[in-house]
RNA sequence: GGGCGAAUGGCGGAACUGGUAGACGCGUUGGACUCAAAAUCCAAUGGUAGCAAUACUGUGAGAGUUCGAUUCUCUCUUUGCCCA
């Protein structure tokens, strides 16, 4: 008999036209049910899915369909994060509206999201460039403009040359735009802020609060908030300079004495005496070829230019140590002046050496005595303060900084200072393709924000994207306005797309509510995220200012009661595949390649012989990508689902493998061939065993395993139980059996198996004929623990055989049958047994004299 | 430089609160079917010795705690991520 084959293209069909046509991931409001809340990371629409997205979403969609089984009333909604630079470059490059080229990739790739059979509910899909999104998202920025967490100033601004816009700090790396990749520029420009470092403090308390979170991800979190304990001195001076005082910010007043300078940014205002200096100026120049960010100025060679001023050691009024300007020092920190201690701190410690000056240990290690002084290294771990006077012998760090601070305090030098890393959030950006920031100038330049009744402030259409820079600067009819008989021009900055993916887990909940952003009483349902779902890249940024946008929501706004967006957060881990290289170490593509013999070499070139490099995360530069269209083509929904489960934890990087993706495919027709063995017998329903409780002892420790591992993520050991699974069920098949029991038992065996492969476990209830509502089985205790169990029985520690005894056999009788065991006499004969270690229903270990 | 994590067969990975290491898959090898191949099915598969039963060894390296350590502690090596 040949078997029937499992047919994936009309079957995947089938159940997703129907799933469409009866709703049946549609959610409302139930308050009989307990809901649940699943959110993976929307997508980005840039042309077509990614197996990224497929990974993401498919695991997403295992825990949604899992807890719906469990009865929970479940939202799984999905939505486009539409706005941002590729589509005003690419709407560029091929002479398209940005519109058009965003609205065409997301139909494109929903449709592609259709194809993998996610239990999505469609009706609720958002765009954040739709003006039913952006308009909501402006009187979001009025509101918290007017609780005074929204202003304007002129500050220095990373400037991406290339992409004539503004980045964020974090937006750049290792001092290049994370987009365009150009070496970002210094510049000063107003721009507008979100006052987000108001909520350090409750930033930092709130992740204490989210136990379902990586811990990963919360010490990112904490390290970027970056709160530290230090102190502010004043410094007293002498010198030729109408100078008397020089202000500080530093955490370690406790190395006080082990001051030797004072070194002070170019833009402190003390440079202003300096102004016609034109060594000073050069010095200047000098320091901006270093570069800007911390860690060019961590590597690069510290530089100083001395003034005649000498700054006086408060704990020590009869030292005196030079001032200098130096370029390792940022006007963004503390007051843009710190006080060298070059014994335990590198930079002073290289500033130090190469000007000669002083360097005194004040701290040794717990290790060495008092004698102790530092090499050719500043020493900066913990110890013991010495040379200190008052202050020797205290532990450092933690005594040591907070006495001195108390000390200083008392004399009234210094002042307790907390400072947080965490600096407020620009959210302007240079660009067509975004939120209209809606506030207006008046002719005077006075700030004027657009009347609520005139939102949405829609982007305006036919705009020439040829022109540098940002193109709605040059577009005046949507620029200049008039109001009551008063010109204003409106403000054309556009929002960080940051902001857009901030609240619209709140959309979700009310997507169409077209009064305001969102409806009290469905966010009071469906609010917190119960599962929120992405990739780690967002541990920082994305992450903290959706947590942020929850805090300014219900800032001054007793009716908003949330804290927290994400309840519980899983970050999945990337998908890789092997990199190629051709002879002339050219990139080629999985489908450029072909294996023969023993090497891989370019398809119809049998003498390039291709090299095969390490696995990375896939990425079109490295054209080591396969596309989720073609596979799902080729093997279908539920073949990808399983295989990209399959092979590693979802926390971790996985590696695409065809050969394992061939087998998760194959897998699905042995499936189906089983499937129909077992449907054979379960119509011969006269057929009766002796005792078919295997079968049901085996189903009941099955979805044991399957909803421990559902609920701990460890989804590629749950396909490991499926295969499990079908192993035992092939054999079982083959003894005789009870069809009313096989039924049962196989019916629940398909649910625990359906968030997986759910088109194949659909079709397979509808083969055997069943109506009924399916809902996830609960396992039986009395199946759980076994009637027989294996004891391990150890001589010495040492593993020596196993006994196959009743359960909760005593440590008596458990030694008489070892003792009469001729396969274990060998070990005990003529022995004395000192002592046994007996573990209840698991094993024996017995100490004998060797 | 700092913080956090990781290291288990040829490969990806399992192993509950310390208690049978290597589940499951891939690959490999042998066999069946076939004129042949593919597909499919069956079997074996950490290493060493042995026909075998079995013994020894084995979770990056070294120490420690313990009757017992992949799991806990310390040191080191390598590696990943984040921050600098």
């Amino acid at each position: 008999m040949t078997p029937e084959r499992y047919n994936f293209k009309t079957v995947e069909e089938k159940w997703q036209k129907n799933w469409l046509n009866k709703k049946v991931f549609e959610s409302k409001i139930d308050r009989s049910k307990k809901k649940f809340y699943c959110l993976e990371m929307f997508p980005y629409p840039s042309g077509k899915i990614h197996m990224g997205h497929v990974r993401n979403y498919t695991i997403g969609d295992v825990l949604s369909r899992y807890k719906a089984l469990k009865g929970f009333n479940v939202l799984h909604p999905m939505g486009w994060d539409a706005f941002g630079m590729p589509a005003e470059n690419a709407a560029r490059e091929n002479n398209l509206d940005p519109k058009e080229w965003t609205n065409k990739n997301i139909s494109t790739m929903k449709a592609q999201l259709k194809r993998l059979g996610l239990s999505i509910d469609w009706d609720r899909e958002i765009s954040t460039c739709s003006e039913e999104y952006y308009k909501h998202q402006q009187l979001f920025f009025l509101e918290l403009y007017e609780k005074g967490l929204v202003y304007r100033k002129e500050n220095y601004v990373n400037w991406d040359p290339i992409d004539q816009t503004v980045l964020a700090n974090e937006q750049v790396i290792d001092g290049k735009g994370w987009r365009s990749g150009a070496t970002v520029e210094r510049k000063k420009l107003n721009q507008w802020f979100f006052n987000i470092s108001k909520f350090s403090q409750e930033l930092l308390d709130g992740l204490d609060n989210l136990k379902l979170w990586p811990n990963k991800v919360k010490t990112m979190q904490k390290n970027w908030i970056g709160k530290s304990f230090g102190c502010e001195i004043a410094f007293k001076t002498e010198g030729d300079l109408p100078v008397k005082e020089i202000k500080c910010f530093t955490t370690r007043p406790d190395t006080l004495f082990g001051f030797s300078f004072l070194a002070l940014s170019v833009d402190h205002e003390i440079s202003k005496y300096f102004k016609e200096d034109s060594k000073f100026q050069e010095f200047k120049k000098e320091c901006s070829k270093t570069g800007t960010t911390e860690e060019a100025i961590a590597i690069g060679e510290k530089i100083g230019f001395k003034t005649n001023l000498m700054a006086i050691n408060p704990l020590n009024p009869s030292q005196k140590v030079p001032v200098f300007f130096a370029n390792f020092v940022l006007m963004d920190y503390g007051f843009g002046a710190v006080f060298g201690c070059p014994a335990h701190d590198q930079r002073d410690f290289d500033f130090a050496k190469k000007y000669n000056l002083e360097i005194k240990t004040v701290v040794r290690p717990n290790e060495e005595n008092d004698e102790y002084v530092i090499g050719n290294e500043a020493y900066s771990g913990s110890g013991v303060i010495i040379n200190s006077e008052f202050l020797n012998g205290l532990k450092v760090p933690e005594e040591s900084v907070i006495n001195t601070i108390n000390i200083l305090e008392e004399k009234g030098i210094g002042k307790k200072q907390v400072n947080f890393r965490l600096k407020d959030w620009g959210v302007s950006r240079q660009r067509y393709w975004g939120c209209p920031i809606p506030m207006l100038y008046d002719e005077e330049g006075n700030i004027t924000p657009v009347s609520k009744e005139n939102l949405p402030i829609k982007l305006p259409e036919d705009v020439d994207l040829n022109l540098k820079g940002n193109p709605l600067n040059s577009k005046d009819n949507w620029r200049k306005v008039t109001i009551d008989g008063k010109k204003y021009t409106r403000e054309t900055d556009t929002l960080d797309t940051f902001v857009c993916s901030s609240w619209y887990y709140l959309r979700f909940c009310s997507p169409n509510e077209s009064k305001y952003g969102f409806n009290k009483e469905d966010i009071n349902y469906w609010m917190p995220v119960d599962q929120y779902i992405g990739g780690v890249e967002h541990a920082i940024l994305h992450l903290l200012y959706s947590r942020f946008f929850m805090k300014a929501i219900g800032y001054k706004n007793e009716d908003f009661k949330f804290k927290e967006p994400f309840e519980g957060l899983f970050t999945q881990g990337m998908v890789c595949h092997e990199t190629y290289k051709d002879e002339n170490n050219n990139w080629l593509s999985p489908e450029e390649i072909i294996f023969q013999g023993d090497k891989y070499h370019k398809k119809g070139e049998p003498k390039n012989i291709v090299k095969v490099g390490p696995s990375e995360s896939m990425s079109k530069s490295k054209k080591n990508v396969v596309d989720p269209e073609n596979i799902i083509n080729n093997y279908g929904a539920d073949a990808v689902r399983l295989f990209i489960l399959s092979d590693s934890p979802p926390e971790k990087d996985v590696q695409w493998s065809e050969q394992g993706m061939i087998a998760s495919y194959k897998f699905l027709q042995k499936l189906w061939t089983l499937h129909k063995k077992i449907k054979d017998r379960i119509n011969n329903k006269l057929e009766i065993s002796n005792d078919d409780s295997e079968i049901e002892k085996f189903t009941n420790q099955m979805i044991n395993k399957v909803t421990n591992n559902l609920e701990n993520f460890s989804y590629n050991v749950i396909i490991a139980n499926i295969y499990e699974t079908y192993n035992f069920l092939s054999k079982e098949i083959n003894k005789k059996i009870n069809g009313k029991n096989l039924e049962d038992n196989y019916k629940k065996i398909l649910t625990i198996f359906s968030p997986a492969i759910p088109h194949f476990t659909s079709e397979c209830f509808e083969d055997l004929g069943n109506n009924d509502e399916i809902n996830w089985p609960v396992s039986n205790l009395k199946f759980l623990n076994e009637e027989k169990i294996d004891y391990v029985v150890q001589i010495n520690g040492r593993k020596r055989s196993i006994l196959n005894e009743n359960r909760d056999i005593s440590e008596e009788r458990l030694l008489e049958i070892i003792k009469s065991n001729t396969l274990l006499e060998k070990y005990l004969k003529d022995k004395h047994i000192k002592k046994i270690i007996f573990v209840k229903n698991r094993l024996i270990n017995l100490l004998i004299d060797e």
